[in-house]
DNA sequence: TATTGTTATACTCTATAACTATA
DNA sequence: TATAGTTATAGAGTATAACAATA
């Protein structure tokens, strides 16, 4: 019993979750980041793009919330999505705060890019049952639950 | 059935691996961080200095291809390790390469860790069983094989 | 005084290419 | 010429603090 983990191994973070997940997470922005490139799009724009598709009306501090992040990292992704025409910024009642809204545009990229995640996603679970994918899905979720 | 999903939820990104995998992940690695930063220590610092330790004589190169990096990121890691005396950098037959060694204060530092990297995993999968967390590692390790 | 959005700043992680020394 | 390690560079992601406008 080798404090260090045995030779040929990874030490004090062999066979952990926390390990586990760094490396299953590294595989995967890896293979959505090259998913999206050729379509103009990062993992981050996208999925403001997708929270706000689904979220109409969302401000810029709640979509960096529901994102992980603190609210000064929204802004430059809306610049760029708002560049592009994906994305509008409205004033509300409040004139502090902004209402998001996807433009048609926007709309109907999330709609262009949806079988391209579909794909993404299968090359993900390949190696798993639909069974063992959905308790996967279930696990991780009750990992960082709410939100 | 709404193409870019309900209101209040996160869109095209729903209840997919991918999105619980970036979540877990962001969630684990703000809890180490914080875990190690009291101590010096950073997420890859540990991870090249418990690699290290699993594998004496390890080349840099093979070191970053075990971390799923390029040859170029291990030198600057190596030499935060080596200034704090946890590592050696010894040349080899082949005098183009190295071979690294944890020195007696890297080994005592990866054993004063180690009960700080099991809180953090017990942190990570409080919410889940024993055997829900052996399920969990299984899943991810099969997401990431080999490497 | 508190809140919203933004800007500025800095640091880390990461990838690529170029450089050196050895083989 | 090929390989190992390093250095330089640039870009993306992230966190903190400070700022202007509004409440």
């Amino acid at each position: 019993m080798n404090d260090v983990g045995g030779p040929g191994g990874h030490g004090l973070l062999a066979g952990t979750v926390s390990y586990g997940l760094k490396r299953a997470y590294r595989r995967v922005i890896r293979d959505l980041e090259e998913a999206l490139r050729p379509h103009g799009f990062t993992p981050p724009l996208l999925a403001a793009l997708s929270l706000v598709g689904a979220n109409p009306g969302i401000a810029p501090a709640h979509l960096a919330e529901a994102m992980g992040h603190g609210r000064s990292r929204a802004a430059p992704l809306l610049d760029r999505l708002e560049e592009r025409g994906l994305l509008e910024r409205r004033t509300g009642a409040d004139r502090r705060s902004l209402e998001l809204h996807a433009t048609p545009a926007g709309l109907d990229a999330l709609g262009r890019l949806r079988p391209l995640l579909d794909a993404h996603e299968g090359r993900i679970t390949g190696g798993l049952s639909a069974a063992e994918t959905q308790a996967l899905a279930r696990l991780l979720d009750r990992l960082a639950p709410g939100q």
